[in-house]
RNA sequence: GGGGCCAUCGUCUAGAGGUUAGGACACUGCCCUUUCACGGCGGUAACAGGGGUUCAAUUCCCCUUGGCCCUACCA
């Protein structure tokens, strides 16, 4: 292969970006950058019912968050406009320029050919050949000979574009079959006449040459782009030899092509609205950091080896994205469907979180905030970020400052009367004495006012926590109390004291 | 129904013709602790079933079962 690697990434605008659809731009975008190749966005926009601005901007912004930048593809928001010597990547806009001539050459060539039959007709022979307990292929079983084939109807009718699709008896064939080694399943065989002879336009109002269909554009968009690797999900297995006639018949040099697995869900099925989240959007709702996303996707179905050594340590599987691009490689990635675990996914995500620096949460965490959050210098928005940094999510710690924007109007009853007590009170009042609320002066007061009253840390601290925030939870208590400020902390303080 | 793919703890997986079948997440016990957490040290838990091949199979082959994908003038 001295081919340079181009790989690609084709989601239909549906109205989100899926999650397993995330995962395999992951994967062309790793292989991509793994072998300093280029990743191409391209949008297959073909189905005109759901193709619309605003869901190609999902699809867009989708990517962005998830910080899988393309090399050629559309820009962002401007349909007018694209990045890349191979465009239009909107399958629409390449329709005049690239499909038609394509489709003309077949059907000059004889490889394609026009089919008149009405769609009644071909209910029809479907019911008649179905009746008989066996699948329904135009030109193929039980309806060979029965189609426009060999007709050749010219253009003076509205046709639909069929692809002649080999008969078995072709050379390049193997056994009557259409092959390929798959770079992730192996070699992977489809008996030839199994497969009919399939749309490749569908047929238009006029006597003109219709929109053309999915496999179609795909094999000439792939070509007009060099498209080195085909990488993309298991489903479209079986579309693949339907490609590779074409490729055959448009006399194309084939791409590699790869098929990852399937991510299902935790119940086996493959992952859907029900199981919860299926769209990126919604995990960046929950506080994921974009590059925890990544990592626990592309680590279903793909295992990094170090010297040929799986990751042993919890340590060790927590890649980075410069590590995954140096690991990765198609060899490692299993054959077999793997299950999302949300349970995975947060654990990496904390840990994510727990790493970085403050700098580096600020800008996402800001999301989760209100917008008072603008307002806070930066001194203070280290120290809310250090002192919440053990969560989960970057929604818990957005939910665990909710503590500094509002006073809390009810007190958790338990913990009042737990922690309010007689000898604390006088403590309360001194510690309302302090000034300087910087942490080592905090510590300094606090022992010193522990020591005067008799107390523990825990006694001060959990009742202070219940007069801030209403109830025994919060950061450290000299953080909360810096975070509010000792105006706040006093006016909380007031109704207690 | 047909075509194709797949099968190790609950989940993601490592693994080799002979291993105490390893790790991570989750769960759980103990410790630490300024609350909640974090953290540290442990623990429970798997080769789908049946035939072969072999001195030996979880590993190689076949079958069964189960799961998933495709089977459109959708993508």
């Amino acid at each position: 292969m001295s081919r340079p690697v181009v790989t690609r990434f084709a989601p239909s605008p549906t109205g989100m970006l899926h999650i397993g659809g995330v995962r395999t731009a992951l994967f062309c975008w790793l292989f991509a950058r793994k072998h300093k190749g280029t990743f191409i966005l391209r949008i297959e926009d073909t189905d005109l019912s759901r193709s619309t601005d605003d869901n190609i901007r999902i699809i867009e912004e989708g990517m962005a968050w998830c910080g899988l930048d393309w090399d050629e593809g559309p820009v962002p928001g401007d349909p007018s406009r694209w990045i890349g010597a191979h465009g239009p990547y909107r399958q629409m806009q390449r329709m005049e320029s690239h499909y038609k001539p394509a489709v003309d050459k077949l059907i000059a060539a004889g490889q394609a050919y026009r089919c008149r039959c009405a769609k009644e007709d071909l209910d029809a022979r479907r019911a008649a050949v179905e009746a008989k307990g066996v699948p329904f292929q135009y030109n193929r079983g039980l309806d060979k000979g029965n189609g426009c084939r060999h007709k050749n109807h010219d253009a003076s009718e509205p046709f639909a574009v069929r692809l002649a699709m080999p008969e078995g008896t072709e050379p390049w064939l193997e056994d009557g079959a259409i092959v390929w080694t798959d770079l992730i399943k192996g070699r992977l065989a489809f008996p030839a006449e199994s497969m009919d002879d399939w749309i490749i336009a569908r047929t238009a109002e006029t006597c003109e040459i219709g929109v053309p269909t999915y496999n179609f554009c795909v094999v000439v968009d792939d070509t007009g782009m060099n498209v080195s690797h085909v990488l993309r999900g298991d489903d479209h297995v079986s579309n693949t030899p339907k490609q590779i006639a074409l490729y055959h018949a448009m006399g194309y040099e084939q791409p590699e092509f790869g098929h990852v697995p399937m991510i299902l869900g935790k119940d086996g099925a493959k992952l859907s609205k029900r199981h919860g989240a299926t769209s990126i959007t919604e995990y960046q709702e929950m506080g994921f950091l974009p590059a925890a996303v990544r990592l626990a996707l592309a680590r279903l179905s793909w295992t990094p080896k170090v010297d040929g050594q799986a990751p042993e340590t919890a340590e060790e599987e927590l890649l980075t994205d410069a590590q995954m691009i140096e690991l990765f490689d198609l060899k490692d990635i299993q054959k077999s469907p793997a299950r999302f675990d949300m349970d995975k996914l947060s654990w990496m995500n904390q840990k994510l979180v727990q790493r970085a620096t403050w700098q580096e949460l600020e800008p996402h965490l800001a999301h989760f905030m209100p917008a008072a959050w603008t307002t806070k210098d930066d001194e203070w928005k280290r120290i809310a970020i250090q002192a919440t940094q053990k969560g989960k999510s970057l929604k818990e710690m957005g939910e665990s400052l909710a503590f500094c924007w509002e006073r809390p109007t009810e007190f958790d009853e338990r913990a009042v009367e737990k922690f309010m007590t007689e000898p604390v009170k006088p403590a309360l009042r001194a510690v309302a004495e302090q000034k300087d609320y910087a942490h080592d002066a905090l510590q300094a007061a606090f022992n010193g006012i522990l020591e005067a009253h008799n107390l523990k840390l825990k006694d001060l601290a959990q009742a202070l926590r219940v007069v801030l925030c209403g109830k025994p939870v919060s950061p450290p208590i000299f953080d909360t109390m810096y975070l509010l400020g000792r105006e706040e902390v006093l006016a909380r303080l007031e109704r207690w004291i």
